[in-house]
DNA sequence: CACATTTCTTACCATAGATCAATGTTTTTG
DNA sequence: CAAAAACATTGATCTATGGTAAGAAATGTG
């Protein structure tokens, strides 16, 4: 399914393959809550995930993922202690779970380098991912972001609803409504 | 100077510093401009350098680096793409430059695992802190984040304006000033 | 299919934080 | 050292966004 990801060959990843669950989850089901520690890499074969936080008692959307992306709380993965963040899915979805100590183990197995190269470029992905996240929240008015988001990803507009969207962007539904109404 | 980062021994390092040059720069020197592509990385031995960008018309300070910290513009390094953010000096610093073209060559010379391990711990740590900063952004309000910076970096407080402390945070200096008045 | 739930929109008001302006303070610089 | 520049604070507004509420639309569910 994730062929060449990370610089890791299409026949490495299928033996991953050998040790990850593939499950149907249906909207809405919760991948990992808040404050437990991750113990899994996800891959969405098809469907869409969301990290989520609060902001007061207001849940906030952090992350979206999409078929074809990995998808996990990777602060939690990396540093072994717990997430903030609750995973959950955003439509009916189709998983791969790939328990993380399995995954760790296989590298082991490989060439070393090949091992520390996939989780180089892994980590350098997510890096510039939110880095550019963070950049945009910065120095973007929530109309900009709306705008960009908009121009970047319209297929998000089709499948997530406006309330996460709206929370991903960082404003309410209610804010989210009024800069659509403007912006025809 | 700096043992031990990113797994390397303090004698990798050391070879490192054959091609690393060693300058004095005053406060408010640039070091990279926006939109330009970073060519290196940079070890702060003394002193401070913050990335800054601009919403509107508004100088925005996206990170903070203090002495003992690595620096730099790392997207646009990793990519190879022009980065969005301005480095300069925030006072009066010692600075390590360190030419990423020679690094990776340097790096060649290693066994490749102990390259591919540093840059990933590298990434993971840059990613580790970009979601954390995001996250602080998503989720606490402009005067939780003034409270968490206190507790966490009170030292910031002795050495960097308020002006760019007020923008790291996301708010004017106004508001920075009105929310040190309500809160002693 | 009918009922319940969630989502989306709109309207109205509240508020955090922005903007503008004035003033005092500190820092920089010739 | 004195003038100029940058910074910090304060007060008086202004505004974008938040909060609340209510109804319409969509979706989920027995």
């Amino acid at each position: 399914a994730f062929s060449n990801a990370f610089g890791l060959k299409a026949v490495t990843w299928q033996k991953v393959g050998a040790f990850t669950t593939h499950r149907f989850l249906p909207k809405k089901s919760i991948i990992k809550r808040a404050f437990e520690t991750e113990k899994n890499l996800y891959y969405i074969c098809s469907g869409s995930a969301g990290n989520f936080t609060f902001k007061g008692d207001k849940s906030v959307c952090v992350e979206l993922c999409f078929e074809n992306e990995f998808f996990g709380d990777y602060a939690s993965l990396i540093t072994g202690l717990p997430g903030k963040v609750e995973s959950q899915t955003l439509e009916d979805a189709e998983i791969l779970t790939i328990p993380y100590n399995r995954l760790l183990a296989f590298y082991k197995t490989l060439e070393p380098v090949i091992a520390e190269k996939a989780g180089r470029v892994a980590a350098e992905m997510l890096f510039i991912s939110k880095a550019e996240q963070l950049l945009d929240i910065q120095s973007l008015t929530a109309e900009e972001r709306y705008l960009k988001l908009l121009q970047t990803r319209p297929d998000i507009f089709q499948r997530t609803s406006l309330k996460n969207i709206a929370s991903y962007l960082g404003i309410t539904p209610e804010s989210l409504s009024r800069i659509r109404k403007k912006t025809p």
